[in-house]
Order: structure tokens, then C-alpha cells, then sequence
DNA sequence: GTACTTGCAAAGATTTTGCTTCCAA
DNA sequence: TTGGAAGCAAAATCTTTGCAAGTAC
């Protein structure tokens, strides 16, 4: 556990938005300003690999970088507005049935799920 | 509708598997070697954006590329497995009651899901 | 004829790799 | 002290852009 890693963790659990790798690099910056790039690559290619975070697309509205979250306790969904580009989340206790019955049905044991929705949110649609 | 729309679209239907951009390529220069790469770019974004095909990522068990499939009357959800790779579909009316779900509460306006799920398929999961 | 599409080359962006140095345990 | 991690530079991917030439309708 080095310093760069526990900076690199913290900023991601304290991140009130999804961020991306430069993104986070960016805010690493300000803290340590010698953090590389490429310890952000591999610090985000191990937690995910740990599931202690989670890749998530959110619908490639800026092109194809990925973003990165702390594991929640409970799994949650990403709606993307293809309009305003506005992420909300939403629970549902479908979305926890629906993982219940792959593992099931399918005898695939999860350990990430992925659910990104695009469309158009509520203020957008009625425009 | 030109012809290189044609083949790459027909390519894209009659696929078994899930291409990206540069496995399309190949297949189409099999029938047409003057087939630019950029071609592929921008017709794969013209069918996303008029929602004809769906975009994948299959948790990216091979690096940051994305995958292509034509879309389906019915959706379904992508199982990969994270040992062997192998990706299976699912599909269920709980994933369609969830949609429902998702735009009555919020009002938002679903037009693309993707649901991709990662972990241990019934044969690796036994090793 | 004309607006849209293609091909080509080059650039941009993201991510990975090799290797040396450094540091946490 | 030592194995893993960080930094640096460079490469490898993947994707987009500008522009001239071509083509579907």
C-alpha cells in the first residue's frame, strides 16, 4: 500500500461524479504532482481486477474512455441522457432478481454486473 | 446506401459472433480489399446513432475495443466469462419488466440498454 | 448536378509495455 | 533486503478529422 495508491483510492471513494482515468490523474496531480499517468492505468486495472471498483461506459457519450466508481453495497443502474448527457442512477429490486435468476438459469456465478441505459431524461424528452 | 454500406451491414446481420470494428474490416476486405478502415468507423456510428446496431464492450476481457451485434427485436442480456471468455445470452421478462420499470419512475425515455455481466460460466466455475 | 460518402493520410486519444529506480513491509 | 510498485519514455491500439476525389440518386 503506497502513498500514491492510497491517494488514488481515496479520491475515487470521495468522488462525487464518475471520473475517468485522466480525470483522475488530474485531481491526483494537485495532491502529488509527480504521480505518473501510468500508475493511474495500473492502480484503476488492479482495483478493478479486485472488484472494488467498477468500469462503467455510461453509453461512450464523450468517446471511449471509461469511468470508474467505488463498489457500492448494492448494485445500481446508469441511465445516460443522449441529450444533455446527464447520469442518474436507480435500484431496483428487479435488477437483484434478475442477477438471481442468471445464476440460476445459467449456473454463472456474477461478479460484476454492468447496467447502462441511454435515452432521453425527463426534461429532455418533453422538449 | 452504398455498397460499402451494403456489404458491412450484411456482414454485421449475418454474423455469429460479436465483431469489432477491425474483425468487420477484415471480413469486408475479404470482399472488398479497397474497403477503407475509417469506412467501418463511420458506418458502425451511423448505425448506432439511428439505432440499428447495438455497441458492446463484453466487459473488456481483450483490451478497450468494442463489439457489434445487429439489434435484436428482443434485448438480452451478455454473460462473459471472465476465465474461458466464452459469451453467452440471456434473456428474460424480468430485464423487460425492469426497462418498464426505469421509465415509468424516473419519466426517462429509454432508447439503447446494455446489460453485460462478468464472471464464472457453469464450467470454469468447477475448476 | 449536388449533397453525401469514400479513401487516404495524419493526428488525437487512450491504454500498455519495457526497463530502471525506488520504497513499503 | 527484497519483491512489488512507481516513474519515464516509447509504443501499441483504437478512433477521429481534414480534405480531395468519387458516387448514388
Amino acid at each position: 500500500m503506497t502513498h500514491q495508491r492510497r491517494l488514488l483510492i481515496q479520491i475515487i471513494q470521495s468522488a462525487e461524479s464518475h471520473l475517468d482515468a485522466i480525470a483522475l490523474w488530474e485531481r491526483a496531480r494537485g495532491q502529488d504532482p509527480t504521480l505518473n499517468k501510468v500508475t493511474v492505468y495500473r492502480t484503476l486495472a488492479m482495483l478493478k481486477k479486485y472488484g472494488l471498483v467498477d468500469e462503467l461506459d455510461l453509453m461512450h457519450l464523450e468517446g471511449g474512455k471509461h469511468f470508474y466508481e467505488a463498489k457500492a453495497s448494492r448494485g445500481h443502474i446508469h441511465l445516460a441522457c443522449l441529450k444533455c448527457g446527464r447520469i442518474q442512477e436507480f435500484e431496483s429490486s428487479l435488477f437483484e432478481k434478475l442477477k438471481g435468476q442468471i445464476e440460476r438459469q445459467r449456473r454463472f456465478s456474477i461478479k460484476v454486473v454492468r447496467v447502462e441505459a441511454g435515452g432521453y431524461c425527463d426534461k429532455c424528452r418533453e422538449q
